[in-house]
Order: C-alpha cells, then structure tokens, then sequence
DNA sequence: TCGACATTTCGAAGATACTCGAAACGTCGG
DNA sequence: CCGACGTTTCGAGTATCTTCGAAATGTCGA
C-alpha cells in the first residue's frame, strides 16, 4: 500500500476538480438524482466524447469524490459527499489559530 | 478580457490547490498571521527551493486565493477568505435540487 | 445465440505543468 | 553609493495531463 498523507489525498481530490469538465460532471452529479447519474446522461448533457469522459469519470472516482454502482447496462455515478464534506472542510481547519481578530470563519 | 465562466475559474482555483506543495503552503497561510506570513517563512518551514515556491505563490494568487502586501523588503500572503469561502460554497450549491430524501447537506 | 447498446481500455499525439539553478531586481542599512 | 538581503524572472529539461478514435468488454432483449 501507497503511504499516503491527509495533505496528498486532499490534494489529489482538488486536482481531480480542477478541470472545467471534471468539475462540470461533479456539479451535475451532485446537482442531479441522489440515485445516482447515468454516464450517458452525462455524455448527452455535457457533450464529451465517451472514452475521455470515461477517463475523468476514472479520475473522480480514485479520488474518492464518486462512486459508481451497476445496475445492469448502466453505470449509476453519485457524490460521495462525506469525502466532499472532508475536502472542503480541510481548507478551513485551525484557521483561527493565529487568535486575534482574524474574521476568517 | 478573457471570458470566463464562474465554472472555469473555480476549475482554475481547484487546480492552483491540486498539489501537495501549493497546498501546504495554503494551509500555513490559513493558519498563520492573519496579518499574512512571509515568503522566507514559508521558504524554511516547508523547505522549497525559492524559485519553486515564488512559482507557486504566484499561481495561487492568480487564482484568486491569496493576496499579498509588500512591507519594505518583505512580502506578506495572506489568504482571500472570501475567495476561498465562494469556491467551497460553489461546491455544494444546488446540492439538494433532486428533492427526495437527499441527506446531502 | 445474435445483435444492439452502454461503457471502458488501448494507444499515441500534443499540450501543459513541475522543478530548480543562475541571474536579475528592488529595497534597505550604513 | 554599496553591499547584503528578500524575492522574482528566465530558461530548459522532464514528467504528467488531456484528448479522442478504434477496438474491446460486458449486458441485455428477442
């Protein structure tokens, strides 16, 4: 197993939203049933050619921001939304620290 | 001026966060002064060679997410709170549209 | 079993990002 | 002024990312 840091996990999920695609197909699953989205859904709604939005589906999903879960033909890809709730919290831990009027949070 | 779309700039904040260095130094920031922590501090705490990290501080703030004050011969980054406020809020938004029992938020 | 469909894997070209030493720049104290 | 200091720019090598067509995989209805 890879010896992974809180730091490298965290920056590898913010480097998998940073793409305009890959954050579009996150915004629309998360926007969209809480079931879960069917990739050609995707496919239809965004307009990518399937093998590339099969490849950031990939990356969304080692990242730990989806999962996917087969029922039948269809791939259903929904948020996980704990590891999105990680994420965004992380940015704003022990921001206060430095005491003081720092009106951050 | 270029054209961007509210999505396109935070893909472009998402990914100034997607490396585990421009990360570390985000999180000193968050942390540190909030009057701002300067560039040599960071330098020794993290241990980046300087042209390395100028790079990355510059990236970060063209992103949008820190801001920085020069102070004589030394300059101070700090973070832009409501920047980065906006890009973890822009994240959830819509989040509960499906309606149903979306234990999302 | 056959053919239609949903999705992924393979492969390779082109673009972009990362890294860091050397040199340049601006600013201060003396 | 001048030398020391904090920081940035330049340049180039290397690595990683992006993209997408073609082919492969798996699954269903008939």
């Amino acid at each position: 197993m890879s010896m992974t840091t809180k730091l490298e996990r965290h920056a590898d999920q913010l480097a998998a939203l940073g793409s305009p695609i890959r954050l579009a197909i996150l915004r629309h699953v998360v926007q969209g049933d809480p079931e879960g989205t069917v990739v050609g859904e995707l496919q239809s709604k965004l307009d990518i050619p399937w093998s590339t939005l099969s490849h950031h589906l990939d990356r969304l999903a080692s990242a730990g921001l989806l999962k996917h879960r087969a029922e039948g033909r269809f791939i259903h890809y929904r948020a996980d939304y704990a590891a999105l709730r990680g994420l965004t919290d992380y940015l704003w831990e022990d921001c206060c620290k430095g005491g003081g009027d720092n009106r951050c949070c």
